[in-house]
DNA sequence: CGATTTAGGGTACGGTTCGTACCGTACCCT
DNA sequence: AGGGTACGGTACGAACCGTACCCTAAATCG
């Protein structure tokens, strides 16, 4: 019968949290379905609905699975380049993807704060996080004002990515977008 | 039986389009429901789907249905007081129900780049426009850098405060986050 | 003024998906 | 060995989308 011993508990929880993520990257979070999740994960809808109480509280579990990959901060020597490369691996890089599925997330959401708090947090392209490293580092070599490093200064270039990618609809964005919103609005703010 | 003379044309037309958009108004796009917008105008499905192919294109034509009052942009002799005065507008929403229903409809309206463009060309809380003829005035008076008046640099404060909207999910910020926008970014931004 | 065309009203239906309930059974622990 | 817990399978109700069908009021036209 090739009967596989039956999993529980962390085992089968991952499963499924892959199924998820599998199911988002192919289908967006319109297409994640409880059941094709079950049956990807080859389980059924009751193992998944034991440990979230919906839909969109997987598809934000799912979606952390999927947006482990941190970015790591670039150290270039200069804020113009390490600016760009971030939003150069947000925009090319394999996160984009994870952009899509994070749009359709924010829809499907709702009115959970709750959840829309983790996906804030954590979320969305690494985070506040990689911009204030590359701005410490700027400070400590002149390249930027000291008062630049509040979370709302330094992901200026990030909120403005992300706006590119929810009002027009796409998974990528032109690279002169990119220049222009470092050159015209980034080191124009943060510089000295 | 009190019966009324049955509508037809561009009068049951306009009844269809304002209950869509006090169904958008209470309960935002997910709950913008076929069966009862047709309740609501009195009428049936069939006469919805005559018009539009769709839930979201019924809610785009609802949006502009009721989306025509530009904001006028204020005039206080302050560059400081006219932004937080455009970013408090656009915050109550009390200048239009509509800017709520955008918000709904773009954190709704998901994988459907056709309505998403049609919201982002006409729509989007007044546009760069406004912020344009305020920072021409702050130039003039030596207040703004003259480079700043660009859509991409002038629209910032704007970018932000959308993108508050749509991450926490909240339909009103509070105030100190626009006043955190204007002083931490938006002035050193544009001032000279 | 009567006949024809058009469009709205009412309703039922298929399909899909969410979320719940029930029941039998494999696994873990003591 | 025995019990509690968690999993597998399945069926079900509810909501909603989009479509189909028939009937009727209204506009249009001969």
């Amino acid at each position: 019968m090739a009967e596989k011993t039956r999993r529980r508990g962390a085992e089968l929880e991952d499963a499924i949290l892959r199924a998820a993520a599998d199911e988002l990257a192919e289908a967006g979070y319109p297409g994640l379905t409880m059941e094709r999740v079950a049956q990807r994960a080859g389980t059924n809808k009751n193992a998944i609905y034991r440990r979230w109480p919906n839909r969109a509280a997987l598809g934000v579990a799912a979606y952390r699975h999927v947006a482990e990959d941190r970015l790591t901060p670039p150290d270039t020597g200069n804020l113009r380049d390490d600016a760009l490369a971030l939003l150069r691996a947000i925009n090319c890089g394999q996160s984009s993807p994870a952009a899509r599925i994070l749009r359709g997330l924010l829809t499907g959401v709702g009115d959970e704060p709750e959840l829309r708090q983790q996906l804030h947090d954590q979320a969305a392209e690494g985070g506040p996080k990689p911009w204030l490293t590359i701005l410490d580092r700027a400070v400590a070599r002149g390249q930027a004002r000291p008062g630049a490093r509040t979370p709302r200064v330094a992901t200026v270039a990030l909120v403005l990515l992300r706006n590119e990618f929810l009002t027009r609809g796409l998974t990528t964005v032109d690279d002169a977008v990119l220049v222009e919103i470092v050159d015209e609005v980034y080191l124009p703010l943060v510089g000295a």
